[in-house]
DNA sequence: GTCTATACATGGATAGAC
DNA sequence: GTCTATCCATGTATAGAC
């Protein structure tokens, strides 16, 4: 039977697993560290999840998905290239903050040598590139490139790039991505100030 | 000393930390499993690297140095755009098969807790940045593009996507990455395309 | 100088106590 | 059903052999 007292027990782990990613690495997370910074016994993990490996998965999707819907009205008023960009850019320093999606990054390369990990990595990443496929589709075909890029596709890549993005994070100066972010954004700034006749111009410049 | 045969047993050991990384995964690298691959005793990671983070490190410098190399021709051959993103394109399915990126974002993870791979990681990633830096600037200088975005910033911001997306390429379907690579290069090779008269009121725009 | 045998720490997992 | 005490594999590191 599955009673409050587990669920408790459960819903401590699942928080001290991702504590422990997010402050030590993914290295460094055992049975031991997370059933520790718990304040539990370390054969709960084994005893609730039946693998660190199935915990790690569960505070994965979980964290994740917490973070998704903190941002879910933000994706949907986003409305121009320009609406997109200021969000990616908020959306950085909020997740370099919080390092959730560093923590994703750290799992996925765990999840190079483990089946279990690797199905709730995939599924994590899902999460973002859903939200992101969503906004690029309403945002691009409000514009003359909707008939030439695919917004799914490019969701998978922007996904991808922000986990690249939140891993190497410590390699990089402070404003290396905020330069970059400017760059793009003096680029989808005159695309979206683009007047009709331009805007013509463009959609038949890339038939 | 470092002797010809101290210098052979180094050898074999980078190459098998290598190899482990690349199959097994950083989880399941040690000393023990490095030094089984390498044919050697699991104490000689001990003697020649001091740490085992040491010879990571040194091996994921080594990887990268050689894979740079064997693009240093493409990236010098480049001359516009799409150009740019057809070098990508091979770039991402030579490394793919040789998973040498994922290898660094292996590291990259680990690096989370380890002062001295964060070093090794950081040199590694630079390296990348390096060449897509200049690559950009030359490009760049010659479109109408040139004045509004910053190169090494961008570079930056390539090479840490490339990194998320050989990181995360197990969770992808085969073609996601070609068709997103696709739309780019549809809308590279229009700017590229851009005559005289339409790269004036492109410059102008962008003002 | 080079390498091996050994010490000791940490990890995953489970048998059995409550 | 829930949890703890314990087992054994694997890990890092080094003292000392060659």
């Amino acid at each position: 039977m599955t009673t409050a007292k587990s669920e408790d027990t459960k819903r401590r782990l699942v928080q001290a697993a991702i504590d422990t990613i997010s402050s030590e690495g993914i290295a460094k997370v055992s049975a031991r560290t997370i059933a520790e910074r718990a304040g539990l016994a370390q054969g709960l993990v084994f005893y609730h999840f039946g693998t660190v490996s199935d915990l790690i998965g569960e505070a994965c999707l979980e964290a994740t998905r917490a973070r998704v819907d903190r941002y879910a009205a933000r994706f949907d008023a986003v409305d121009d290239l320009t609406g997109l960009v200021d969000l990616a850019d908020d959306l950085h320093r909020e997740e370099r903050a919080a390092g959730t999606v560093a923590v994703l990054g750290q799992i996925l390369a765990a999840a190079q040598a483990d089946p279990a990990l690797a199905v709730a990595a995939g599924d994590a990443l899902a999460l973002w590139t859903a939200r992101v496929s969503d906004v690029l589709r309403r945002v691009l075909a409000g514009s003359p490139f909707g008939d030439i890029l695919a917004p799914d596709a490019l969701a998978e890549l922007v996904a991808a790039a922000f986990v690249g993005i939140e891993l190497t994070e410590p390699t990089r100066g402070d404003d290396g991505l905020d330069r970059a972010l400017g760059s793009i954004r003096r680029l989808t700034s005159a695309m979206d100030d683009l007047g009709p006749v331009a805007r013509r111009a463009v959609r038949s410049a890339l038939k």
